[in-house]
DNA sequence: TTTTTAATACGATTATTTTCGTACTAACTC
DNA sequence: GAGTTAGTACGAAAATAATCGTATTAAAAA
């Protein structure tokens, strides 16, 4: 599983919450950030597809693709690799510094003790 | 403050810990898990500097370089950025991947137990 | 003093990633 | 059916990043 580059990150991410999409509307979204032409987009998916990130269904003339990389895993590298780059390996540093900045709601603090929480029964 | 590399970042968070070291000394810690030339980490660590993100000492024959670019800072725009790209905006669901990637201990669940409290202290 | 070692400087090459232009064509519109 | 629109394919250029080789020189060693 190679890491994806940048672009094809921005656009794994789009698929993994629109479950599916056409060039078209990953685009579009992409646009709202990002002032690049059509064929840029289309030519980063086309090269995703060799790749195996994504699949795409060819049946009809605006091709339909899915992300083919698992959203976890993938997440888990990205994460463990900037936990070793950027934060000489302490995972806790960088959860710390990513709550810091933040600046949860209340309900938000509830939901990440109970996560604690429930880690800790794990443990047992 | 532009986004370093990945080359660039893993001299950062070498620079960040040491304080402060010679080509040489970041040379010797990134051989353990890299393999390319002296010259290579050479040239990045100058390029470093024409950057202005490290500044040096060159009253010696063998410059002594030091991180001129702000850690946390730097952290949080790359988790920012992180967040942005790959876990569509949520923080959240970042640090709870962290965490449950990671395994911590009872002693590193405390403390993150006693930041969350603090968190929230601060809130009212 | 001569030789060797270890450092910097830096151009040039290579690899990777991003971007776009152009060709082609299926489907829709008139 | 002719023309227009909206897709894909794909090569090639441009931008960015990483790597190394060679020249030069200061310092250390012999």
């Amino acid at each position: 599983m190679t890491k994806p580059t940048e672009s094809e990150l921005e656009i794994l991410a789009l698929l993994w919450e629109l479950k599916e999409a056409s060039v078209r509307q990953i685009h579009e979204r992409l646009s709202v950030t990002k002032d690049t032409g059509y064929t840029t987009t289309l030519k980063i998916m086309q090269i995703m597809h060799a790749k195996g990130m994504v699949s795409r269904d060819e049946q009809n003339r605006s091709h339909i693709y899915r992300p083919d990389t698992n959203q976890k895993e993938t997440q888990n590298s990205l994460l463990k690799n900037l936990v070793n780059t950027a934060f000489g390996g302490s995972a806790q540093n960088l959860v710390m510094q990513a709550l810091g900045q933040d600046n949860p709601s209340k309900e938000n603090l509830d939901e990440i003790r109970a996560f604690l929480d429930q880690l800790e029964q794990k443990k047992s």
